[in-house]
DNA sequence: CAAATTTTGATTTACGTACATCAAATTTGA
DNA sequence: TCAAATTTGATGTACGTAAATCAAAATTTG
């Protein structure tokens, strides 16, 4: 049988209350005997009933989701996700708010967070704007006690206890090596549709694709960067004009949002060209072109694993308990035609 | 705040001990009783609290794992993650043993089997060795109403509740296709190694890979399977062998275990040919092959993953509760040089 | 050394559910 | 209509922990 708080109690020679007095750092115990409890509860191996816990104390965790206002289909998907932890609030003891924020507005985002201090939730998990006035205001939560992690979007130097989210440098460089494997050594172009360069998360990959690129397919030259602002209509745009004035393109890598309008482009204006293309984010659009072979390979991270993994590691860092770090490693899925879940 | 018995109670207007028989399937309560409760129970959406019924029961669950007696790496690391899963027993109220059964032994497994059926544990994880009288063993299991997943290898037609693997058909076309690409649509020969054709989840790879090769790279001809045993000594003799012999393979798919010895292979008779290599397993061999060019892409199957999804599951099913389906999906990781974790 | 202060012990209630017991009410059958 | 059988209610204890209260003991201070 696991041990109990008696047997603790016991062990140390102490009555009840004072381990409790212990356990929860409540005043009015000595030095020596608060020791002599704290080598009692080593040795017999006493860890806390988390379950019995929570319900003496009546404990519900009051987290709060900080997303960007974005109209793309991966926020979506995302905010659906956080829904879907909202209707397993009960079960789960949380209390999930959601706090909508202007997309790429730091101001707005230190707004929220600096109120949310006054609060104090028991955790904040947000999809972050990588600047500096963001950064400091979590550490400031932070430091003042309160878990804070990260969604999809790291924030550069700060204090966050964990990033939900996958490696965006690696997921360019995979995109890269898939590109020019695929590719077979041909020398030609390869255009980049981007959302916009002031996400870190699309900053992140083109560096890694351009790097790798560079490295190691010398035949292969990326041409200036498309941005769409994850917009369907401006995506289909610009990159129908890129293959029209360009014949050279061998390679596409749509690293953001808006591929509806890519698909589209690449339908009008490429049924002829054998062309590769890797995309990110599997949607009903993307796969649906993966299927019919318009895109060759889509790069995905899965919102709802990093909603539930939030939560999970929010929750332990709530009650200072430790995470399976490989349980919580958000992976980079690449799909295939012959892979798709 | 989240309604309780009591509500019920106060809801259906009959006491509290009425409720728990409802709520326990006690004996003991007219028809229309019954109904009354179960009405205002759906009306009011009252849900169980699992943390404080399993506190009440003192419940535990006692789980059982039947791993098989293999010893390749992949066994091995399986084995590793149900002992982790057995260290958190005691936060996760289960109680989990092990057996282990020869491998491709389906008598042994079926002893063990009817032998658990007088035992009645609260859930049986399994790796399924693929044979008639298995699967019927395991079906009487179930409809003895004991909870019953397959793990890593799943069992042709039985009743079991849950398998948590992978598909091993789109792990072998999803190979195919890399390695199709990879090479570009040359011409050559494609040797296979697998560890025996006896064990289903290599069959299904097999027979996934070889299907997308003749569909969509009718360039690649596979050459007959070498089947090493999951052994590196004799896979890496087999595959010597045959480079030696064969001038004409640019590509090797390995299904199962036993890297190793290919990889040694690769180095000694490989070094001036430029081979494609697709293998399955991450470890130690795999991961530094992988980085250092010898192998291009490596699937894997997370084990973690698989021990924990299927304890989340066999919980679940002990409960009557449903579980999060794409949480316990698991995933055919591919791993190329850049996206190791 | 006594008084004031701090530390410790003993005990109780609560959380939401399970389970048992016994009494009271209701229904059923003859 | 009455006894027997069935159904329902009332109540208490338990699970492991949290939190509070009050008394007793130990320590520190003057």
């Amino acid at each position: 049988m696991r041990p109990t708080v008696h047997d603790i109690a016991a062990a140390a020679g102490v009555s009840l209350a004072t381990v409790d007095r212990v356990l929860n750092q409540r005043p009015g115990v000595r030095h020596v005997t608060r020791e002599k409890v704290e080598t009692a509860i080593r040795e017999i191996g006493y860890v806390r009933d988390v379950a019995a816990a929570n319900l003496a104390k009546g404990r519900t965790y009051p987290f709060v989701f900080i997303v960007p206002a974005s109209d793309n289909s991966f926020m979506h998907g995302l905010n659906a996700e956080v829904q879907a932890a909202v209707a397993r609030s009960p079960v789960e003891r949380t209390h999930i708010r959601t706090v909508e924020v202007p997309a790429f507005d730091p101001a707005a985002l230190v707004d929220v967070l600096d109120q949310l201090g006054t609060e104090r939730p028991s955790g904040i998990a947000l999809v972050a704007t990588d600047a500096p006035e963001v950064r400091d205001a979590v550490d400031r939560l932070v430091q003042a006690g309160i878990p804070v992690v990260t969604v999809v979007s790291d924030l550069t130097g700060s204090l966050r206890h964990h990033y939900a989210g996958v490696d965006n440098i690696a997921a360019g460089r995979t995109a890269a090596r898939l590109l020019g494997r695929f590719l077979g050594g041909a020398r030609g172009d390869v255009a980049v549709l981007a959302g916009s360069m002031l996400v870190r998360d699309h900053r992140e990959r083109l560096e890694g694709f351009a790097s790798l690129i560079a490295e190691e397919f010398p035949g292969l030259s990326i041409l200036p960067v498309i941005e769409g602002r994850d917009d369907p209509e401006m995506a289909h745009m610009l990159v129908a004009d890129a293959l029209s004035k360009n014949a050279g393109i061998t390679g596409i890598y749509s690293l953001g949002a808006g591929n509806r309008g890519l698909i589209r482009a690449l339908k009008e204006k490429a049924v002829d060209r054998s062309l590769t293309v890797v995309a990110h984010e599997l949607t009903a659009h993307t796969r649906a072109a993966l299927l019919d072979g318009t895109i060759d390979a889509i790069l995905n991270q899965d919102a709802g694993h990093e909603v539930r993994s939030a939560i999970r590691v929010l929750k332990a860092k709530a009650d200072g308990l430790s995470v399976i770090d490989a349980q919580e490693r958000i992976r980079l899925d690449i799909f295939l035609k012959d892979n798709l879940p």
